[in-house]
DNA sequence: TCTCTTATTTTGAGTTATTCACGATAAGAG
DNA sequence: CTCTTATCGTGAATAACTCAAAATAAGAGA
């Protein structure tokens, strides 16, 4: 598994580091955290670890594809593992949950605007809110 | 033209205040336009004005649903009369800018995840990224 | 029209989430 | 085992707001 890691590095042209591996296992088994929160998971194993770092990790790691970054309105920034596969998020807009959803129809169906207005549009994100299952049970409560 | 917009902020249970009224002409002329934009523009003819109220208006306005707020990922947040149609956005990756796009399929088509997770889906934010037709005509030169 | 209450606005400080700069460290090619 | 340079750590800086409290002004009621 770490050596899956290791080698998507390398083929992304960046070194294989302590960090970087524990980064990305941070965020496969927790999908959506943001920065403050895989600052907390690094240090349990890593104390050493710097805020910095793990900004500048989640940078590098972004910018090379082996994460994507979503930024809910209202929320730190999250990363998460799954890129390029057109996946949508359902975000709780009372405790800040994000669920996975695959696109709905077909190959990239929300790649078509009604209207272009001249746009070359390349990428197409959807967000849905609404309750979680938990707030929602808590609602009733 | 005034005069309706005072009469918008009464039905909203707010007071009328010269503030107010320049804001909402601002981001009537223009649609999308952050708060740092709106300070500038509002100094024109209020040079008294601080930033500090221009998001205290912001966000009163927000919230009596005479505004509303959209945060595409990297820029801050931008404001719009339009409320309430359910309409999406075309954001230019190159210069920001942001045009409006009208829901596609029907009344409320995108408020349909594929699988729901058991969330309560309220509504869904579409945000399709590309170049605006400055910017790809800027690339071909 | 004049008070008077309290919503707004201003002034000023504080916060959050990040980015920038640069010396210290360590990955990995040779 | 070197040596180069990508990466990490330290420290400071920034952007975009938010919070608190005193000063001002809408507008309901006299």
């Amino acid at each position: 598994m770490t050596l899956t890691l290791a080698r998507e590095l390398r083929d992304a042209g960046l070194r294989v580091t302590g960090g970087r591996i524990a980064l990305l296992e941070a965020i496969e088994s927790r999908p959506h955290s943001d920065a403050e929160t895989l600052v907390r998971v690094l240090h349990e194993t890593r104390p050493a670890t710097s805020v910095q770092s793990v900004h500048n990790m989640l940078h590098d790691l972004t910018r090379s594809g082996l994460l994507r970054r979503i930024e809910p309105a209202g929320s730190p920034s999250r990363y998460e593992r799954r890129t390029g596969d057109n996946h949508h998020h359902l975000v709780c807009t009372d405790c800040g949950a994000v669920a996975d959803v695959d696109c709905a129809v077909g190959e990239a169906p929300c790649l078509t605007p009604s209207q272009k207005l001249g746009y070359a549009v390349k990428s197409a994100e959807v967000t849905f809110w609404g309750l979680c299952a938990a707030c929602l049970a808590a609602a009733h409560a």
